[in-house]
RNA sequence: CGGGGCGUGGCUCAGUCCGGUAGAGCGCUGCGUUCGGGACGCAGAGGUCCCCGGUUCAAAUCCGGGCGCCCCGACCA
């Protein structure tokens, strides 16, 4: 390809509204240009950076027994009536009705078609394992996209499903996907920190996310700093020590004037928030009447709740905080609350374990400007529902092994889901086992960002000149920059370039008649791993110069030899990122 | 959905407070001089000042409404 006839220019300034490196970088660099919010077109070089990255998904995959697949992206609501996602996703769905008024879907991921295919396909536990994957084009309606490309809304992903006999069977394809998970990403250039996660809208039982650790990250994860523990805050356990040895004292309702929160009890009384308990009110919504319901839940007073495991405590779909009056209407006092005395009628009241075994607590007295000491749970009040709901913190002790856990930031790159039968069930997707008994197949469900991907990889492979790509992404593999100023130049360039490409080697040549800055800057920019150099300085001592993009020191390849060196300085890259040095 | 910021040539921005009919740098076009890390001179092109409405002799500027984009938050009672 040549520079001067690339659709999309560099550009010297990055847009204003692009805050995050990766961003500013690719849109610089001609790579991406964005449309809407969280919106963006791929540019000739992004194209085929996602093509490059398409391809390692495709080997990998394919290694693991994949198929490759394409499936709509359009799809009636019937199918997710069906498996009842359509009810219980919010509007990060699109629909839409089509001319006859039949509600459509755009679809933000595979599992009901799958499954619906598979209901007709699959009768044998014969045919089974089967993987299928494809790479399509995905559209979530996020609440707000962000940083680039990191959230966005219309996005290329990488879904596989996998079918099996038994659970035996799915956590055979679900190892084979964290191992290849763990591939890409060293092929890609970047290390993936796999966390346990929350199985979110996919149901199921057991989920990884792999994690690209970023201080721009967008999700929470805790990693111990001494066993291999790691999961996402979301589902982040802790351990917490054992009960205090403490004789239950009798409860004693005290004034505590303008103390609502918990740092303003515990300087007004004197005492540790560890000390205290906290209440936090939840509207939940519900299976089975389809209504709301409170639910209100107890951690210490000097943790959080995790709303997430007060979610699937309390055996809610959905959870948002309460507003006041929802509160008061069971007798609460916000500020100043507490169960005991409340209407729990309809309520779900879910204690953090560590508040179910430590005696002498202080609450709320539900009244204004009053608490209450020496509360106890089990005494003085009964817990619906007693679990780890509180969220663990830099510092808490690791549930594994007992040291210390670690907070750190990171973005999802890909995720994998043991998703069971729930969707083989709804759609009927039943194979006839050896002893000759119907059984649902079970699903497991597998994704990765191809435009998350790159921006990572973006994010990890730059410096102050701009991007330095690897090999394995990299839109080309090298930049022929040609710096001539006679025709004699700008011809041994021209020859250059023509058997580079009948090399089969990968090439972006600056044909331009720009100044020596300009060219190279961009080839800077750009991030070919390689930069190829010809002038006639070059010319006079000897032939061309070769370098990579994260070295600064070039060498003098003869005319002659340009193909061969290029074509081992690509091996030499492709090697050092298979052995991980990337 | 709450809070904050922004919307002016392709890009980055000034001008808005205090109304008087649009600017700079970069980029682009032509000519010339340059030529190994974003060269210089001369000449030029390019703008519904996000949209609609209002006030006014006059609106990029003031008022009202809308749209779009970015950032933070959306459990901590």
């Amino acid at each position: 390809m040549r520079v001067s006839h690339l659709f999309g220019t560099t550009l010297r300034e990055a847009p204003g509204d692009a805050e995050v490196a990766s961003h500013q970088l690719l849109v610089r660099a001609g790579y991406v240009r964005q449309l809407a919010a969280g919106i963006f077109s791929y540019l000739p070089l992004g194209q085929r950076a996602l093509l490059k990255i398409a391809r390692i998904l495709r080997e990998e995959l394919d290694a693991i027994g994949g198929q490759e697949v394409s499936l709509p992206v359009v799809h009636p609501a019937e199918l997710w009536q069906a498996t009842g996602r359509w009810y219980e996703i919010d509007d990060t769905m699109a629909r839409f009705q089509d001319r006859r008024g039949r509600d459509m879907v755009l679809a933000m991921t595979h599992e009901e078609v799958v499954a619906q295919i598979a209901s007709t396909e699959v009768q044998s536990y014969r045919q089974l394992p089967i993987l299928v994957y494809q790479i399509q084009t995905k559209f979530r309606d996020e609440l707000r996209s962000r940083g680039g490309l990191i959230r966005v809304r219309e996005f290329l992903m990488k879904d596989s499903y996998s079918l099996d006999r038994d659970h035996e069977g799915l956590q055979r394809q679900y190892d084979a996907h964290y191992k290849a998970y763990l591939e890409i990403g060293h092929r890609a250039g970047l290390t993936l920190l796999p966390v346990l996660s929350d199985v979110g809208m996919m149901g199921g039982k057991v989920a990884h996310e792999f994690m690209y650790v970023t201080a721009i990250g967008e999700d929470s994860l805790v990693r111990c700093s001494a066993c291999d523990y790691s999961a996402n805050l979301e589902v982040a356990r802790f351990d917490r020590g054992d009960a205090p040895d403490e004789a239950p004292k009798p409860i004693e309702r005290v004034h505590t004037p303008a103390s609502k929160t918990i740092a303003e009890l515990s300087s007004f009384l004197g005492v540790e928030p560890a000390r205290t308990g906290k209440i936090v009110f939840f509207m939940g919504t519900f299976p089975d009447p389809s209504k709301e319901r409170l639910v209100v839940a107890i951690v210490r007073g000097d943790m959080d709740a995790n709303p997430i495991q007060v979610q699937r405590h309390a055996g809610a779909l959905a959870l948002r905080p309460a507003r006041d009056e929802e509160i008061e209407e069971v007798g609460a006092v916000p500020g100043f609350a507490s169960p005991i005395g409340i209407d729990r009628s309809g309520a779900v009241v879910v204690v953090d374990e560590l508040v179910a075994m430590s005696p002498n607590l202080i609450l709320g007295a539900n009244e204004p400007d009053y608490h209450l000491l020496n509360t106890s749970c089990g005494r003085d009040y009964e817990a619906d529902v007693v679990g780890e709901i509180a969220t663990a913190f830099e510092g808490a002790s690791c549930p594994e092994c007992g040291e210390t856990l670690q907070l750190i930031r990171g973005v999802e790159v890909g995720n994998i889901f043991q998703l069971g039968t729930k969707y083989s069930e709804a759609l009927a997707a039943y194979y006839t086992d050896e002893d000759g008994e119907e059984k649902p197949i079970v699903l497991g469900s597998y994704g990765i960002g191809l435009g998350r991907l790159l921006a990572c990889v973006a994010e990890e492979h730059r410096d102050e000149r701009g991007l330095a790509l690897p090999v394995s992404v990299a839109p080309f593999e090298v930049s022929l920059v040609s710096l001539a100023k006679s025709g004699e130049t700008a011809a041994a360039a021209e020859d250059l370039y023509e058997r580079l490409r009948a090399g089969g080697i990968q090439v972006l040549f600056d044909d331009r008649d720009a100044s020596p800055g300009v060219k190279l800057n961009d080839a800077d920019l750009q991030g070919m791993p390689l930069r190829l150099l010809v002038s006639e300085r070059s010319l006079k001592a000897g032939g061309a110069e070769l370098k990579r993009r994260t070295e600064s020191e070039a060498r003098l390849i003869p005319l002659e030899d340009v193909v061969d060196a290029v074509r081992a300085e690509i091996a030499a890259l492709e090697a050092e990122l298979a052995s991980g040095v990337a």
